[in-house]
DNA sequence: CAAAAAATGATAAACGTATATCATTTCTGA
DNA sequence: TCAGAAATGATATACGTTTATCATTTTTTG
């Protein structure tokens, strides 16, 4: 049933030439006349044969493959870093072995198991913290790495992002600044970069001078109600806040409609920061502060960073941070 | 610089036996005592030993990967189809293989031929239409392909998808039920899944005698931007839709905020629906009536039949309807 | 027309695993 | 203690490419 796909050696009698003749026109076609380059081509076409990869891998010890482990495509965050991601490697003819986490450290480091055993030539990984047995197994320096979104000492090998810290520290300045005394923040529970924010958030609030009150400092589901919900549950406390951070877009707009619904006015009885820019922040009345993040580019670097590393191109710069921007609008 | 992988025979060398019994101990254990398999998966453990899967794929000529090709992440919709398939394959131990053709037909071709190069042993492409070539060098049957998506004949092996065809006449006969008469339908230019549904909206229009003006039937960007100002235009005619049909909750979303900020009553003033039934359907006011498509079960069943096929099990049904639903909200 | 250059060919080893065959050693039970 | 079973080992071939070496043929050039 399943035929065997045609090698080099077929295409090579099909043209009449020798098997290493057949190579050489196609992989150092100028040591070949044009008469039999055209031949083989010919032959090649008429067969359909396409070169096996996995032979050329094992050989060479590299597979024109890279490898990005995120925690999910879900949310378009990490899509939009895997497109990134794509399109780089795209200009280079590698592929891309996309593996999915949930969140959890075990099965990233299954992936990344899996991922080495293919002979990746370079591996992207979400965040800074990695299964110790993975951190291991990638220390050799036989695959490149690069972790991507948070911005720090990279634990592995090279990385690009921003810093999570900074970002909720500026936001939360940010809104000191304009006035707000009592700053709630709302993060998706169980989220490493959401605890990384909480710390810049904290370490801002002591700085100013801000309320510290706990309540203020809540989690919720990762979804627009989520966010409806933590608006609801801020606004019945017996001091409820007068600006609240939210970790996300997506928890923002939630609580921006419900709070509109309710008869809440932005900026006066509330002022509300998301981050991500989603392109929906500036679409609700009044639009949506939020914060400008590079998730694309975060993706295009990480892949250049790869494909430079593959060149032998050390000199690249090999920790990259690419900031974020706070984007002012109409609820603060 | 780039140390080489340890060998099974390195382990075999580390634990005391020899090749042959390090690979029994590790591909079938019940061939070898338990001390040796003991002592060998110990050599495993401080060498660091990962199965070449390389080496294996060429001799097995299978190697354990799945292709997916859809034409970007950046909207969340073949996002969420991709992570059904990631969830499915890590179920089975199956690594995927991520190509994005950004709607372009060649560029579909090309990473098709460079997944059939890489030995995938199964293949899952967006929509029914692909390069001639291409499906010359699928036909064999070789790989394993499921078109996902439209739902139709397939054009090369197995199929899951819904009909796009009668999505479209059935959210039209929905709202020639309810009594609008100037049904408009909005698309993104140059999208093939738009065409078709375009179809199905005339035909239904045709079959109920409603306003086949093709004033009514315009395209826009894929943006909620898009959807606003198509809501623009159409509110501008002379004689204005009572009705859209929105092709993408995202275009439906846009218009609503737009029309809303202009002073539109849904459904009074106009009716308004969407495709795919995303979170923020039902958290704008009044909700958005949409139709939910089971993109992520798309992916799930995709898998499945791969994984099916690789087992030999040709009773699995190879042709799936997994149809859609119109959600009735406030906007109709 | 001879010498140099270009093109082609033959052969072999390597990549790391899968798997088959046959041989030898060690263990188990009566 | 010995037959039979269980465990281990030695050896070889295959997968399809990459790459090296050396030999031969064909073409070009002065």
């Amino acid at each position: 049933m399943r035929a065997k796909n045609a090698r080099l050696q077929e295409v090579a009698r099909a043209a009449g030439v020798s098997y290493i003749t057949a190579w050489r026109a196609l992989n150092s076609p100028d040591l070949v006349s044009p008469r039999t380059r055209e031949k083989v081509s010919r032959a090649v076409e008429d067969i359909g044969y396409v070169p096996n990869a996995v032979a050329r891998s094992l050989v060479s010890a590299s597979s024109g493959v890279i490898g990005a482990i995120v925690p999910t495509l879900e949310d378009s965050i990490f899509a939009d870093t895997i497109q990134g991601v794509a399109d780089v490697l795209h200009t280079a003819g590698q592929e891309l072995l996309v593996g999915l986490s949930n969140y959890e450290m075990e099965r990233e480091a299954e992936l990344i198991r899996a991922f080495c055993g293919r002979q990746i030539d370079g591996l992207i990984l979400t965040g800074r913290s990695h299964d110790p047995g993975v951190e291991r197994l990638l220390a050799g320096g036989r695959t490149a790495v690069v972790e991507v979104w948070d911005y720090g000492d990279p634990a592995i090998d090279m990385l690009v992002g921003f810093s999570n810290l900074a970002l909720a520290r500026a936001v939360t300045a940010f809104l000191g600044a304009k006035g707000y005394r009592r700053i709630a923040f709302v993060t998706v529970a169980g989220r490493r970069r959401g605890r990384e924010r909480l710390a810049g958030y904290r370490e801002e609030l002591a700085a100013q001078g801000l309320d510290t009150n706990p309540a203020l400092q809540i989690t919720c589901a990762p979804t627009l109600n989520g966010g409806a919900e933590a608006l609801e549950q801020l606004m019945a406390l017996e001091q409820p806040p007068d600006a609240i951070f939210f970790n996300g877009d997506t928890l923002a707009i939630g609580a921006h409609l419900r709070g509109k619904a309710m008869g809440l006015k932005y900026p006066d009885d509330l002022a509300l920061v998301g981050v991500h820019d989603l392109e929906i922040a500036c679409h609700v009345d009044p639009a949506l502060t939020s914060v400008r993040i590079p998730r694309y580019r975060i993706g295009e670097q990480a892949a250049r960073l790869l494909l430079a590393r593959g060149r032998g191109e050390p000199e690249a710069k090999e920790r990259l941070n690419l900031g974020f921007e706070i984007v002012e609008r109409g609820t603060t």
